[in-house]
DNA sequence: TTGTAAGCGTTATCAG
DNA sequence: CTGATAACGCTTACAA
């Protein structure tokens, strides 16, 4: 096992100063044209690279980007690292990938120990527990050292950053107007609680559709999930009672939940109910009947974040702080679980 | 913007010397009882933390271990990495995240610069392209210099190191032995070419079942897929041709393709035919019939990955060179869409 | 009990 | 044109 080569024995090997190695390898013009060859000839000989850490503690910067997920088996998120590391990668960033499992304590020691030095920045989506909580301490602290933040997906008011989201009223609007357009009449919500940002704006654009339209609102036909574990149960239980013809659910998992519950009282998807999901996910794809869906675009949401952070992250520190909301598109994806 | 705490500001502060705190910090009891409060109290008052970046070139140890993966949309490796996530946290260390994007290129890539200081050590399932050129180069070179690897799923013969693989012959056995049992006759497979090694271990552990049950091997009922893009078209046709009973197909998506193929010919599943996949995915739980599957158990494979890793690591480099392969065991999952 | 100095691998500044 | 030196933040012999 031969170590690394470093600056120092090439130095040595050659019988010249560190410095000059060092000079000669980024071409300065300060070095003679021979020794110069002779160092670059011998450095690429023996494949030399330079040491990340010690320029990482020479520069102050770490050339790493951090992101940190409540997790990462939904697929929405492993769709933003995607597109993070996309860009990342292009620009000579690393990422670092840290899940937060949706717990408060968790997204805090993640942020502590990727904020010592590991990482130049963060991309974010907020922890559940966090947004309960509303203790975003850990988010002001990295800001006030200088660490660019930019949050997706769930993000949060009171955190001045660079945030990408979706517009998720226009989204759920969109789902909802579509759901009228071809007819239905008792559209019911399947959402999550309102502390959850999407829940409470998916939910507003339900309410301003059917506003819009003319529909009065039912409270009865909106649905609340709390947990995701018992998320079936109640779903079906929803579906049992209020005879709908139509479904807007936040979320994959709720669509599916509830067209099993809808096709085991006998009733077919999309003839008789239509239902419609967020989300774009292997699952709506593929599923029969294929979903339709809100499109999150969520490589596009990690390409816009980590562009983002990096412009932040090599714009000189002095500059303007200035900060921006990128709001991606949602697009209505029509698939076979609605009628046409 | 206030730039984070040093040991130099500390010791400035406190009008000591820098070793001073470095040893008060670390309770060395060089120090004297007094001086050894006042820098903790005021380290813990300003919330000082050491800086990972200089640690590690002072250890030549990063506490990161990096993961290079084929591509992260596919369900299995999310799995893997929330594994390897949760025991890298437990024992304090950080996960480094890289894709391949199946590219040989992008793998070597990634690997150079995440082995120039940014991580200890690697964990990795090889890209396709990888595989197929057989060159391991890059593979070699990080364990001559002294980084551990640790190999899982998609791994090679030919590279000495730690290795978690499941029981792929016995997986895909217990899969068409399942289908043999419940009284299936002709049974197709729906495979990947053989250099990709799972693909060829799934097909050995077909032919073996086959052959230990006397049944004699039919290759016209084998089908083997070259590119994920077109694998729908092929499969259709497959399907449509063969007069199946059974089908065990290498992945989720393929079987899930089976079943379309299989409604579209009119037939049933599983009363008409039965279907079993491999990889316990999402879809696989989710689709409608659910997917009776062979489980690769990700998580538990990365917490393995990461445990052998980590221990490697912390060994005393010195201690014997001893390479175990873990095989952790496919288990079946019996689901909707296998007749009972 | 405290402080000095060297070193981890680099680069930048300044002398020679 | 080349080299010594300091610095990034930290630990650790070794002096004082």
């Amino acid at each position: 096992m031969k170590p690394k080569l470093t600056l120092k024995q090439i130095a040595k090997e050659l019988d010249v100063s560190i410095s000059t190695v060092s000079k000669a390898l980024r071409d300065s013009n300060e070095i003679g044209e021979d020794t110069r060859q002779k160092i670059k000839a011998f450095a690429k000989l023996y494949n030399y690279k330079p040491n990340n850490i010690a320029l990482s503690l020479k520069n102050r910067k770490t050339k790493t980007i951090g992101i940190i997920i409540p997790e990462i088996v939904h697929h929405f998120f492993t769709t933003v690292i995607s597109g993070v590391e996309k860009v990342a990668n292009e620009r000579g960033y690393n990422v670092l990938v840290c899940l937060s499992d949706n717990s408060f304590d968790k997204e805090v020691l993640n942020m502590e120990m990727l904020a010592n030095g590991s990482t130049d920045g963060f991309i974010m989506s907020l922890a559940k527990e966090t947004m309960q909580k509303q203790d975003y301490h850990h988010l002001m602290e990295a800001i006030n050292h200088g660490m660019p933040l930019v949050l997706f997906d769930r993000v949060v008011d009171e955190i001045s950053c660079d945030k990408v989201i979706i517009d998720d009223v226009i989204g759920a609007k969109k789902a909802v107007q579509h759901l009228l357009d071809i007819g239905c009449k008792r559209i019911g919500l399947i959402s999550t609680v309102d502390y959850v940002s999407v829940g409470k704006l998916r939910t507003k654009g339900y309410k301003e559709a059917l506003q819009e339209n003319g529909v009065a609102l039912d409270e009865d036909l909106i649905l609340k999930i709390e947990e995701i574990e018992n998320s079936e149960r109640e779903i079906e239980d929803f579906i049992a009672g209020k005879k709908l013809d139509g479904v807007f659910a936040v979320n994959e998992h709720f669509a599916i939940s509830a067209i099993k519950a809808i096709q085991e009282n006998g009733l077919r998807v999309p003839e008789d109910v239509s239902v419609i999901g967020f989300t774009d996910g292997e699952l709506s794809k593929r599923f029969i009947p294929s979903l339709t869906t809100v499109s999150q675009h969520g490589e596009r949401m990690g390409e816009e974040a980590a562009t983002m952070l990096i412009e932040k992250l090599e714009r000189s520190a002095t500059e303007d702080e200035h900060y921006k909301t990128i709001i991606v598109e949602a697009g209505l994806v029509t698939r076979n679980s609605t009628k046409s």
